[in-house]
DNA sequence: ACAATATCGTTAAGCTGCTTTACCTTATTC
DNA sequence: GAATAAGGTAAAGCAGCTTAACGATATTGT
């Protein structure tokens, strides 16, 4: 017979195998145009200056959980690619907030219609649910969110 | 008001944020004895071996969908670290069937021991839900993987 | 039987994204 | 005005992957 434990294992088993491939389906490279892609790291980087206001390589770091020294490479990089410029500060020479240029905005839009993409599948996915379902589903992530939080502050 | 469009929304960011988490205590590095420590992907190949049976280097490979050459950079790290050994086939001249150590042992242990930890937490956090939330739980992550398996395999 | 092909494994060279360490420049604080 | 803090960069190195080339053994087709 079934206890509820095999059946809570078996379910986290699924979680587990969802939240693998959902780590694959953003490892995945982004077309821009034709012949040009961008990594998911260079995708988020141009993701956080697009979205933020005057962001600064300090601030990327901060964000990602990185060294400032990983942020400056990263950002150098996509400024050699041409998807971003740093000008320094108006009120200030130590700080050289980030923008976007066109080439920037394009892989902005590409990264967001490449995950909307995504999205417009899982909805229609679980639409055939009904709202309870559903409602079941986001309080048990909740949960399983928590505990993930309190597992990583421990191990750190 | 909230159309169950913004629920699904909105459940799907919980399962992204989930998964996400649940990635970075993924990558966290396993103790095996004092002062030795082995990577997930050490860990995973280790784990790969112990369970299997004559387990090649085309195995790993194919199992973890990498190249052969990544499998076999790898292994010879984990031969060397003292974890596992390779013994020519005996019905075969040009396999190499791998086992674990005493050391491969300790670190498979340690492994499943650290991901035990986490297994105790989550079934914690799961008791508090009906069998019935539960298996609608599970229903719905099995549809979340294969439309993700479809999304994999239309980008590839 | 034996030549062509396929399979298993390794090595060399290179890439990405990160780390630590060290350092420069500009701001802030005492 | 000297010491410290904050923002940014550069050099060197590491893990884990890739492709390309190769050697050795097995299997297949004719």
């Amino acid at each position: 017979m079934e206890t509820k434990e095999d059946l809570i294992k078996h379910t986290i088993q699924q979680l587990l195998r969802v939240a693998k491939k959902y780590a694959r389906t953003e490892a995945l490279p982004i077309p821009v145009d034709a012949g040009l892609e961008i990594s998911t790291a260079e995708a988020h980087t141009i993701q956080a200056v697009g979205e933020g206001d005057q962001v600064r390589v300090i601030d990327l770091a901060k964000k990602f959980g990185i060294s400032k020294s990983a942020a400056s490479q990263m950002v150098s990089k996509l400024i050699n690619k041409g998807f971003m410029e740093k000008k320094q500060s108006t009120e200030n020479s130590k700080e050289y907030p980030l923008s976007l240029t066109e080439l920037g905005w394009r892989g902005f839009r590409a990264h967001e219609k490449f995950h909307g993409k995504d999205m417009e599948y899982l909805i229609k996915s679980l639409d055939s649910f009904s709202l309870s379902q559903i409602s079941t589903i986001s309080v048990l992530l909740e949960a399983l969110g928590s505990v993930m939080d309190e597992r990583l502050l421990k191990k750190e």
